[in-house]
Order: structure tokens, then C-alpha cells, then sequence
DNA sequence: TATTTATTTGCAAATTTGTTGCAATTTTAT
DNA sequence: ATAAAATTGCAACAAATTTGCAAATAAATA
């Protein structure tokens, strides 16, 4: 489906020094398919197909190379392909369906972070803005907006 | 020490219906001392003093009260008095010695929450940016600044 | 392409993290 | 001080994540 994102896995693999295997490109093409997802939800698409060690592994892995990135949401965190893939982004989940909305406009964050780390003479590597309310739909139904 | 804090504490605790218990007050000491850890290091601190479960049930309690607030770093998480307690404040963790950063100056994120909640039209209930970096003194050592 | 070498996988067992039921203890209300 | 209600500790359980190692697969070489 999508050449180039395959080429640039294998790419990412084969330049760190690691092999391209069917289970490497199964996770990718997974992580490529249904975006944030959980490491059960993760396994349980995968099942019969990959072991629950490996899957771990090589999460593990595509982390270390920068091919995946884990996403906080609250205290549980869910599992995306990297800004290498998708570009920088931020999300907002919804409290009661879970959704996750990918945010882009993030022209003002940026320059806000800048300003921060030179202050605190920090060198920001990364940053993630995390949203939590009630989407469109679910609003309508139990959370009328007063705002 | 923070004689305004106990007090809020145990306000909060009784005005939900619940005991102050001296297994609760160490908890919430423990917080006050220590401010952002996992759940292990609480737990570490406790030891003797606190059971496992009863360490979990206190922080779920805590947490439905709003006393206490689970902040995501990376893929884990800590955790840390709420802004009830605080203020509102985000953080910046440092990738090398993992100390946490607060950081106050949160105006124009708090802009930027609002255009962003109104143009996909979601409440936004709470919002929390994590920035991850080298903090100054890890920083001079092994990563010089070269920006 | 066949073979050798190096890497990766699956499996089983271990560890770590979080949860639950219930009797004993502590807190709160009387 | 006593009774009633809430909370704790303990032990067992369940879920999530990690590890060692032999078997299988991918990469390198001939």
C-alpha cells in the first residue's frame, strides 16, 4: 500500500544493523493500519502470527531506532509510528470513547517550548502535548456543553 | 510542616465521606516530601509501614478525590500532589537523571488548549505537556549544547 | 544457489505490577 | 466507653513485561 513507508522501515533496519523479518514488518504493518493502539490491542491482532516476547522485542527495538513512539494517555500509554511517518503531532483523547485526535497545529507550542528550554537551560529532545476531554458526539449525549 | 496542606487533606477526605487513617497521612507525607515518583519508589518508602494493596487503594482514592494527580513521563508514570495542592504547572523531565522540572509559565498553552478544544469541538477537561531533554547539568557533561 | 554465520524467534519460566476477598483492626459516631 | 462502619493487612490471584536458551530464519559468503 504505502512503498515508501516500507522502504523507510527497512532503511531504518538495515542502517542500525538489524534484519528485516516477516514478524519486523507485520508490527509495522499493523502500527501502519489502526495508529494509536495499546500493546493488548497490539497482541491480539498479531496472535498466531507472533509471540507475545517478540512483539515486546520489537517494540523495544523499533523504539530504539525511532520507528515507533509510545503515547501517554493518562497513566496507560498506546503506540503510534513516529513523527518519521506521520510528522509532529499532538493528541486529544476522548474521556469516554477513547478516541484519540491527532492534532497538527502546533505553531504556537513550538515556540513555547523554545522559550521554556532556554530558560531552564534544558536541551528539549522531545515534547507531547496531551489533551483529555469529551469529543463531539460524546459530549452530545452525557456532557452538554455549558462552556 | 505544611500545617495548610493537612488540613486540605483532611477536609477533603472527610467532605467525601471518608477516615483520616495514619496509613493515608503517610502517603500524603510521603508525596509532600518527595513530589514526583512511581508508584514503586512510594511504595519502596512505605515498606513496614504500608501493605502493597492498601498503597494502591489509597492513591485510587486519592486519585477520585483529586488529591493526587498521575503525571505520564515517556510510557510510566509518577505521581505527584494535584494542582489542587500546586497550582497547575507542566514538566520538563531531564532523559539522563530523570529529575522533573516544573514549569509555571503556562499562559499561552492555556491559549493554545482553549482555540485547539474549540476547533474541534471538545471539552477539554484537562491537558498536560511533558517535554523531555537534558536538564543543564547533564547536559555539560555528555550532551554539550550545540544549539 | 548452497552453505556458513549471525541474528531473531518461540517457548517456558520468572519477575514486576496491579487487583480482590475476607478476617482482623482502626476510625467514627453514639 | 461502646457499637457500627470503614479501612487495613494478608494471601492468593491476575495481568503486564522480561529473560534464557534451543530451534528457526535471515544475511553474508563462497
Amino acid at each position: 500500500m504505502n512503498y515508501d513507508s516500507y522502504e523507510l522501515l527497512e532503511n531504518t533496519l538495515r542502517l542500525g544493523g538489524y534484519s528485516v523479518t516477516k514478524q519486523r514488518r507485520l508490527v509495522f504493518e499493523l502500527l501502519l493500519k489502526h495508529e494509536p493502539q495499546a500493546m493488548h490491542e497490539l497482541y491480539e491482532r498479531s496472535i498466531g502470527r507472533l509471540d507475545r516476547a517478540s512483539l515486546y522485542r520489537i517494540i523495544a527495538l523499533f523504539e530504539r531506532l525511532g520507528i515507533v513512539q509510545k503515547l501517554s494517555m493518562g497513566w496507560k500509554y498506546k503506540l503510534e509510528l513516529s513523527d518519521m511517518f506521520t510528522g509532529h503531532h499532538h493528541h486529544i483523547t476522548c474521556l469516554k470513547c477513547g478516541r484519540v485526535i491527532p492534532i497538527k497545529e502546533d505553531l504556537s507550542i513550538e515556540r513555547f517550548i523554545t522559550s521554556i528550554a532556554q530558560k531552564h537551560r534544558v536541551s528539549a529532545v522531545k515534547h507531547q502535548l496531551e489533551i483529555q476531554g469529551y469529543c463531539n458526539s460524546c459530549r452530545e449525549h452525557d456532557h452538554p456543553l455549558t462552556v
